[in-house]
This record gives C-alpha cells, structure tokens and sequence, in this order.
DNA sequence: ACCTTTAATTGGTATAGACAACTATAAATA
DNA sequence: TATTTATAGTTGTCTATACCAATTAAAGGT
C-alpha cells in the first residue's frame, strides 16, 4: 500500500490544491512511477476524511495537466515523464534562457513609441496609427548574441515602459505589477538567410541561416499584449515546445 | 437578455457537453461576442433547472479549452478569438494540409522494421535493439514536394503496419482503429541548409534553407507512439501553432 | 459632492449522496 | 472445460446545499 500525505484542513491553501501538490510530489520523488494506479477516489476520500468531490477536483487538474490519466471503470494512473518540458509552457526569452542555464541579456538598440502600421495593428487588435511601443534588441545569453528581436507592445496595456523593465522578464513583469494574466501565444516558425542587418547584429557570415519566430502573446481574456518578430542564429538555438492534442 | 438554449434530460449525451456545445456555439454563429457577460451560474442552473455544479463542470471545460474566461465576484465572459488556430492543436501532416486547403500525398521510399539505435530507442522509451518501423516519406500538397521525412514508430503499438495505411492520417488510425489516445508532442524547431539528400528530394538549390523539425508524438499515457524528423522546403512551409502559459 | 457602510451578486470551495457505465473477478451453469 | 451470470469496485455524471471571498451597487451619513 501506497504511504499517503496529510492535508490540514484549517489551512487557507484548498483541499484539493493540496492533493495535487503532494501528489506531484510523491511522482516526482519517486514514491509514484508512471503507470502505478492510484488509490481510488473514493479510498482518499474516506483516508483524508473529505469528500470524493473535492478528490475528483484535484485529480481533474492533475488529469488535464498530464500528470495523471484515468480509465473508466478501472482506475487512475500515474503518467510517464515529460522530461524537462515540464518547466517550459509559454516563456520569455529571459525565463527560457535562465531554464536552460544562461545569463539573458539585452542591448537596446531602441524603443520608441510609434503609429501602428496596418499589418501591427491587426495583430495588436488596434486601430491604424494608434500609438504603440517598438523595440528593438538584440537578445544575449552568456553574453554571445542570440536574436535580433523586434517587438510592438501595446501602450494602453503597458503604460510608461521603460528601459529599466525591459532588462527584465517582461512577463513577469506584466503579471506581478500591472496584475494581467498572460494567457496563450501564437508562434509561427520558418527558415531564412539571414539578411545584411542580421549579419551584422549578429556577427555572422553570409547566408547564414536563421530561425525566425513571429509571436504574437494574449493574456487570459484575449487581448493581444505583444508581438514579436526574433531572428535567432541557427547555430546557437533551437525552438522546443510542447502541443497537446485538442 | 440573451437568448438561451435547451437541454435534452434524457439525453443519453450529459448536460454538460450539451451546455458546452451550445456555448460555443452561441459563440461561433456571433450570438455572444468577445468580452461580452454570460449568465451567472445560478441564473443557468434555475433557467435550465439543473444543477449549479453541472453548470460550473461546463463552463470550467471551456474555461480551459480558452473559450471562456472567468473574474471572481464579477462574471464569466467571453474571450476574444483564437483566428483560426482553434481547428490546429496537434495535427499530421495529412490533417494539417487539408486544413491549409491543399491536398496531401506521400511518396514512400522506405518502410522497413529495423532495430533501434540507441537515440531512437531512448525516444521511444524501448530498449537498444528493439524492432521498430522505419518510415521514409517525401511529403506533397498539391504535389508539390513540401518535406522529406523519416519516422520512427513502436512496434509494439502499430502491429501489422503496411504501406496503404501510411497514405493516411495515421494519427485517426492510431485513435479510430487502434483505439489509443493521443495525448500530446514535443517538438524542436531548427534552421539549417539543405544537404545533398535534401537537394535532390526535394528538389531545391544549393545553400536553400531547411526548417528542421523534430517531433516525439505522446499517448494520453505518456507513452512514446513515434519519434520523426522532418526536412521543410523553407520557402513553401511555415509552422505555426498556439503555446499556453503553464 | 464625497466617503463609508451595507447588502446583493458573483465565482470558489467543499460536502454527502445517488445512480450510470464500465472493468475485472468470482461464482454458477451448461 | 467453457461459457454465462452475478458481484464488487472503479470512474463518470448529477443533485441539492452550504459557506467563503471578491466585487459591485445601493443606501446612508457627513
């Protein structure tokens, strides 16, 4: 029989928050391994002394964040590993670069509020000319350039951005002080030669290639924040991410 | 007042699909529009007389699924549009190119059972040795030579694969036939040039780019289903796809 | 006109129970 | 022995209710 966790129910952390983590916690300890089956629903309710709702609450998160899978009628299981995916989801350039173990930095090569162009503010879901943030950067890790990113903000959402928040993570930045939810982003992936401004920023050779990543980042009720055009060096980076089915 | 929708009780479909289904739809044919309030929870559960906590089962699903977004103490509302990155999630080539509109095709140049090298056999979670299928393809859309791709499939998993099969979406097969569920992929982005094989498969020129794609397709369970490289003509492909926050 | 308090409304958490649908095992039957 | 039938255990769906926490709007007081 599996050893189980305690929860307290006076804490102001939920019940079925609780669960959850000390469930990741025994898979991640080891004391869980993929496809071992879990106590019932219904043994935890009974064991923890709460009901099987509040169970079937947190095994639900768990279920829909890939850590578990049930089988009606036979029982819920623990699932294999996603390696190291599991840090990633949606992240910035600085939290990616610190994942992997790197010092992100920037140069600034500009920032500017400017008139939207049209092919801008469809992105940014704006009207023509409205005022918008551009800047212009070249992205470092260990101090060796990595990108040479372009990026239009939208100046309602992130009103008085300076060139101190950009040093950095943005995201963060956005959801602990401005209070926004980042939500989801749409990336879009495609092979290039890199150009003569490319070339130089980048202190690379003719045709070079490079990755070139258009983002555009909403928050949770859809807005668009951000969008974002990189060029990264194909010899120093590679894109990983992880889609689910439906 | 909104204009509401019915349930069928008997129904052997639940409740909260139905109310799930009729969301979205009131979503999708411009009855509800983006950032626009729903009915409270217990305004559902008194007009549909069911249950609050059926209510909230729905709406959390679409919370998820992104359709919905939710501020305590104030409402639900509707989220903006996602464009037409709601048909993509996690697709195959066949399944991707019909949504582009474009019809797609395999020339198959390899299909062989060969014993894993050790980097396939740790993708696939088998040991050094096992047999797995070997699958080189020349991808097309409208006949034109968009991919040169080589796949790595578990045995174990696809009994009695044959060539017919592989022209195809083998993703529906693996779900319709097999009856395993696919969960999710993880996926690496790379820029490159064109080798000699590329060259001539694909029928490019000398130094043209190459978006180098790497993908290992997971069931619900965790378990890897294949393991595939793909060389895209630059100039004719672009990925796209949608990343979450956490 | 402005501020504070109160009440009403909303989503968030939790309970206790019921029946349905599905799976695996054990018992009964042919 | 082989097949069918019961039975117990599991997740899936749904109900009816209660209280909490955050927000908003109304009422009241200055």
């Amino acid at each position: 029989m599996n050893q189980l966790f305690v929860i307290d129910k006076s804490s102001p952390l939920p019940i079925y928050y609780q669960i959850e983590e000390s469930i990741k916690r025994q898979i991640e300890e080891g004391e869980l391994h993929p496809h071992d089956v879990l106590p019932s629903e219904r043994e935890y309710a009974e064991l923890l002394e709460i009901s099987r709702m509040t169970v079937r609450q947190a095994i639900n998160n768990l279920v829909n964040a890939g850590y578990l899978y049930r089988q009606k009628g036979r029982g819920t299981y623990v699932a294999e590993k996603k390696l190291e995916q599991q840090l990633l989801g949606l992240t910035s350039f600085t939290e990616e670069m610190k994942a992997r173990g790197m010092m992100p930095s920037s140069k600034l090569l500009s920032l500017e509020l400017i008139p939207a162009n049209e092919k801008i503010a469809n992105q940014l879901h704006v009207t023509t000319n409205t005022l918008i943030y551009e800047i212009i950067r070249i992205r470092l890790a260990d101090n060796m350039p990595m990108a040479l990113e372009t990026a239009y903000m939208s100046a309602d959402l992130l009103k008085g951005l300076t060139a101190e928040i950009l040093n950095h993570s943005i995201y963060q930045y956005v959801e602990k002080h401005i209070g926004l939810k980042i939500g989801y982003a749409k990336q879009s992936f495609e092979s290039t030669i890199a150009s003569e401004v490319e070339m130089a920023s980048l202190s690379i050779a003719k045709h070079s290639p490079i990755l070139l990543i258009q983002r555009t980042t909403y928050l949770e009720d859809g807005r668009p924040l951000e969008f974002v055009k990189s060029s990264y060096r194909a010899d120093r980076y590679t894109f990983t991410c992880t889609i689910n089915r439906h």
